[in-house]
DNA sequence: GAGCACTGC
């Protein structure tokens, strides 16, 4: 194929080392902290001969933090454009707090889009303050709240966790100063509370707010938050900063043509690589787990041929994606003796979630599988798209964590220049009826005039309005109901499921929704082994019932009991023992939501049926009438559907009525976690959604509210 | 016989 060298980019860069080796002789091994899966890692060297206190001060972003903390007094929010390695997230909160932004028990807050970033900054911070984690220095995850409510004086959480808080205290009074860092990622939660801050600053001056994004997107923040309607630059209340990285230049190769097969291109170039350039581990981007055990076999075979041949170096080949086992995952950072080349053939999960110390080489195919959500249909999907300037730049960074590195881009660089500047925010592309439930919770009223930095399409807007009506969460009016929709709004899960819980107590089946809700919520419970598939399907089988995928996991979940959480015993049964772990997390923490709502328990005592009614109950709109094409049709707008190849319900007779918690679009419309249902209880227990026409057959009503 | 990118509460 042949790659030519036709374009250098030294701005692309990265690496968020405290100290880079030619800075710090003596210090090669850096090593991350907390967690290797970290997200937003913070790497530091155990080994150093410099105090803490000189560490903190060689950080690029230690020679403006007079300027930061007279930004922060001047301006109710400052922009800081932080590069990467710059020591943002570790020391601004630290500044603010040595500045006094703590005093009189008030909180310096930080939100992390991710879980294992909100632990390892918490973690790394505490150190550096030489504190235990949990006292002045604290963090809060969803069921990890390792926070004083007295002592905590710096407290990191993930956004998700920041909208929560502003239920129990909507101005949240206790934060003199929130950082939200990585906003530049735009997650759905970054985004709701970036508008929910933009209100509460309105009603609490003292509050202050540091927005950390990449330059793209600075501008707008500034644009947003600044509330100066003069000309005057002076009564501006947004203040912008750039704090430069400790960055390694990474070199950007592209093809000459385009690539007609970037699978085979990916085996090419990772081959090209290990022939004919220096020692330092590899990175592919690939779109998904398909795609990356193909180059991984692809891969393995040429390695053997190479080692037959005498090749000195070897390559040893790992695939990386979310789906794999914990323990094949934990592979990929693992260190390999020098004369092995390490290839990490990985999905999107390695751009921001991990990071792989030692890479030096990046393959990127320009494409990456995101979810769509089309507001006519209200149907999500997921899509090979092509990805923004930014991901290619962010993928690029992955070389040069540790010294300067090469990205192979397998595409032109015209073709470069075609990608759009940034991905779409996740609130434009999003079934918003979470969002408008947790806004309406709020005290939103007016949630088409809410202030959203990226408005999402109206007609998701109106979709949402129109199922949270339907399940009882909005009156005619569009108002949260009380208690129902105040209780869903509550639960940490899509308001059906949340429905569906607050019904089950009088269905008589509380104690088995709560199971299946929590069961519903972790992916890849059934683990399939690329080279196991025909033994895994068979012991996947053994929880099989007719009625469907949602009594299959119920199953699974109480012999996972009854074996007494037997971890071999989930090996056995290629299940997935650590997310039946998490599953007794989810259902306890549902458990006590719904006693706090006076849920009562109770068991079906075996009788199937109440389960699928309290199912219905939740799910109707997601309802599906068997076709004679030997498809489904949606009852709603009779669209074609399909039974998910996953389901337990595939290739079985097809059940006349189904309902099912979503639809993926790949190759067809998809129904995922299908189960069967009688047409009865659609009219029974959605009658303001369905009627029952003469000739016996289901309509629905179309009701426009809004 | 076709298929699940990645987070978060």
């Amino acid at each position: 194929m042949g790659l030519t060298v036709t374009g250098y980019i030294s701005s692309v860069i990265k690496t968020r080392a405290c100290a880079p080796g030619s800075e710090a002789p003596g210090v090669s091994e850096e090593r991350e902290l907390a967690n290797e899966t970290t997200g937003s890692p913070v790497i530091y060297n155990p080994h150093t001969t410099l105090s803490i206190e000189k560490q903190r001060q060689r950080l690029p972003v230690f020679k403006h933090r007079n300027n930061i903390l007279y930004l922060v007094e001047s301006y109710q929010t400052v922009v800081i454009v932080g590069e990467t390695g710059c020591g943002k997230s570790t020391q601004i909160p630290q500044y603010l707090l040595e500045a006094g932004w703590a005093a009189e028990g008030k909180v310096i807050g930080v939100t992390q889009p991710r879980r294992v970033a909100a632990i390892s900054v918490a973690n790394r911070v505490a150190e550096e303050r030489g504190a235990l984690i949990g006292h002045e220095v604290g963090y809060t995850i969803r069921f990890d709240d390792c926070s004083d409510p007295h002592a905590t004086r710096i407290k990191f959480l993930t956004d998700g966790m920041l909208v929560r808080e502003m239920m129990a205290d909507p101005l949240l009074k206790k934060y003199s100063v929130l950082m939200l860092d990585e906003a530049h990622e735009r997650t759905l939660y970054t985004d709701i509370a970036i508008g929910l801050l933009k209100k509460i600053q309105k009603k609490r001056r003292d509050l202050r707010l540091i927005v950390a994004s990449a330059t793209l997107d600075a501008k707008k923040f500034q644009d947003f938050f600044n509330l100066n309607e003069t000309s005057d630059p002076s009564k501006d209340t947004c203040g912008i900063l750039t704090v430069e990285g400790r960055t390694h230049p990474v070199d950007v190769f592209y093809t000459v043509s385009p690539v007609p097969d970037y699978v085979k291109a990916t085996v090419e170039t990772v081959l090209k690589i290990h022939e004919s350039e220096d020692d330092g581990d590899v990175v592919a981007f690939l779109t998904g787990q398909e795609e990356v055990e193909k180059v991984v076999s692809m891969l393995q075979e040429q390695a053997r041929t190479l080692s037959r041949y005498g090749m000195k170096k070897h390559l040893r080949v790992l695939p990386m994606y979310a789906g794999l086992p914990y323990a094949d995952q934990m592979k990929v950072f693992e260190r390999m003796p020098s004369s092995v080349r390490k290839v990490v053939v990985a999905t999107n999960i390695a751009e921001t979630s991990i990071t792989i110390n030692g890479i030096m080489f990046v393959i990127d195919c320009a494409f990456v599988k995101m979810r769509a959500y089309n507001p006519r249909t209200g149907i999500e999907s997921l899509v090979v798209t092509p990805i923004s300037k930014a991901s290619a730049c962010q993928r690029a960074g992955r070389a040069g964590r540790n010294r300067p590195g090469k990205c192979f881009r397998l595409y032109t660089e015209e073709d470069y220049e075609k990608l759009p500047p940034s991905t779409v925010p996740e609130m434009q592309r999003s079934n918003l009826a979470p969002v408008i439930l947790q806004l309406k919770a709020l005290g939103i009223d007016n949630v088409l005039r809410f202030s959203f930095l990226s408005p999402p399409p109206a007609q998701s807007m109106v979709q949402a309005l129109e199922l949270l009506y339907a399940l009882g969460g909005l009156d005619q009016y569009g108002r949260l109901t009380d208690p129902m929709g105040v209780r869903m709004a509550e639960f940490p899960l899509s308001p059906m499921f949340a429905k569906m819980l607050l019904e089950s107590g009088t269905f008589g089946c509380s104690k088995e929704i709560v199971t299946i809700a929590a069961m519903m919520q972790i992916q890849n419970i059934f683990l399939v082994p690329p080279n196991q598939k025909k033994a895994a399907a068979r012991e996947h089988r053994k929880f099989a019932v007719a009625e469907g995928d949602h009594l299959t996991m119920l199953n699974v979940y109480e012999a996972f009991i009854k074996h007494q959480k037997n971890s071999q015993w989930c090996q056995d049964h290629f299940l997935n023992y650590k997310g039946l772990i998490r599953a007794l997390t989810v259902r306890e923490q549902l458990r006590r939501l719904m006693n706090k709502f006076k849920v009562p328990r109770n068991s079906s005592e075996g009788d199937p049926d109440v389960i699928l009614k309290c199912i219905v109950s939740g799910f109707f709109a997601n309802a599906a009438r068997l076709h004679h094409s030997g498809s489904y049709r949606t009852l709603r707008d009779d669209r074609e559907l399909h039974i998910h190849p996953n389901s337990v319900l595939y290739g079985e007779k097809p059940p006349k009525w189904v309902v099912f918690n979503e639809v993926v679009q790949t190759s067809k419309y998809y129904m995922r976690d299908v189960t069967a249902v009688e047409s009865a209880w659609l009219v029974e227990l959605a009658p303001h959604f369905y009627r029952q026409a003469k000739h016996g057959s289901l309509g629905s009503k179309r009701t426009k509210v809004f």
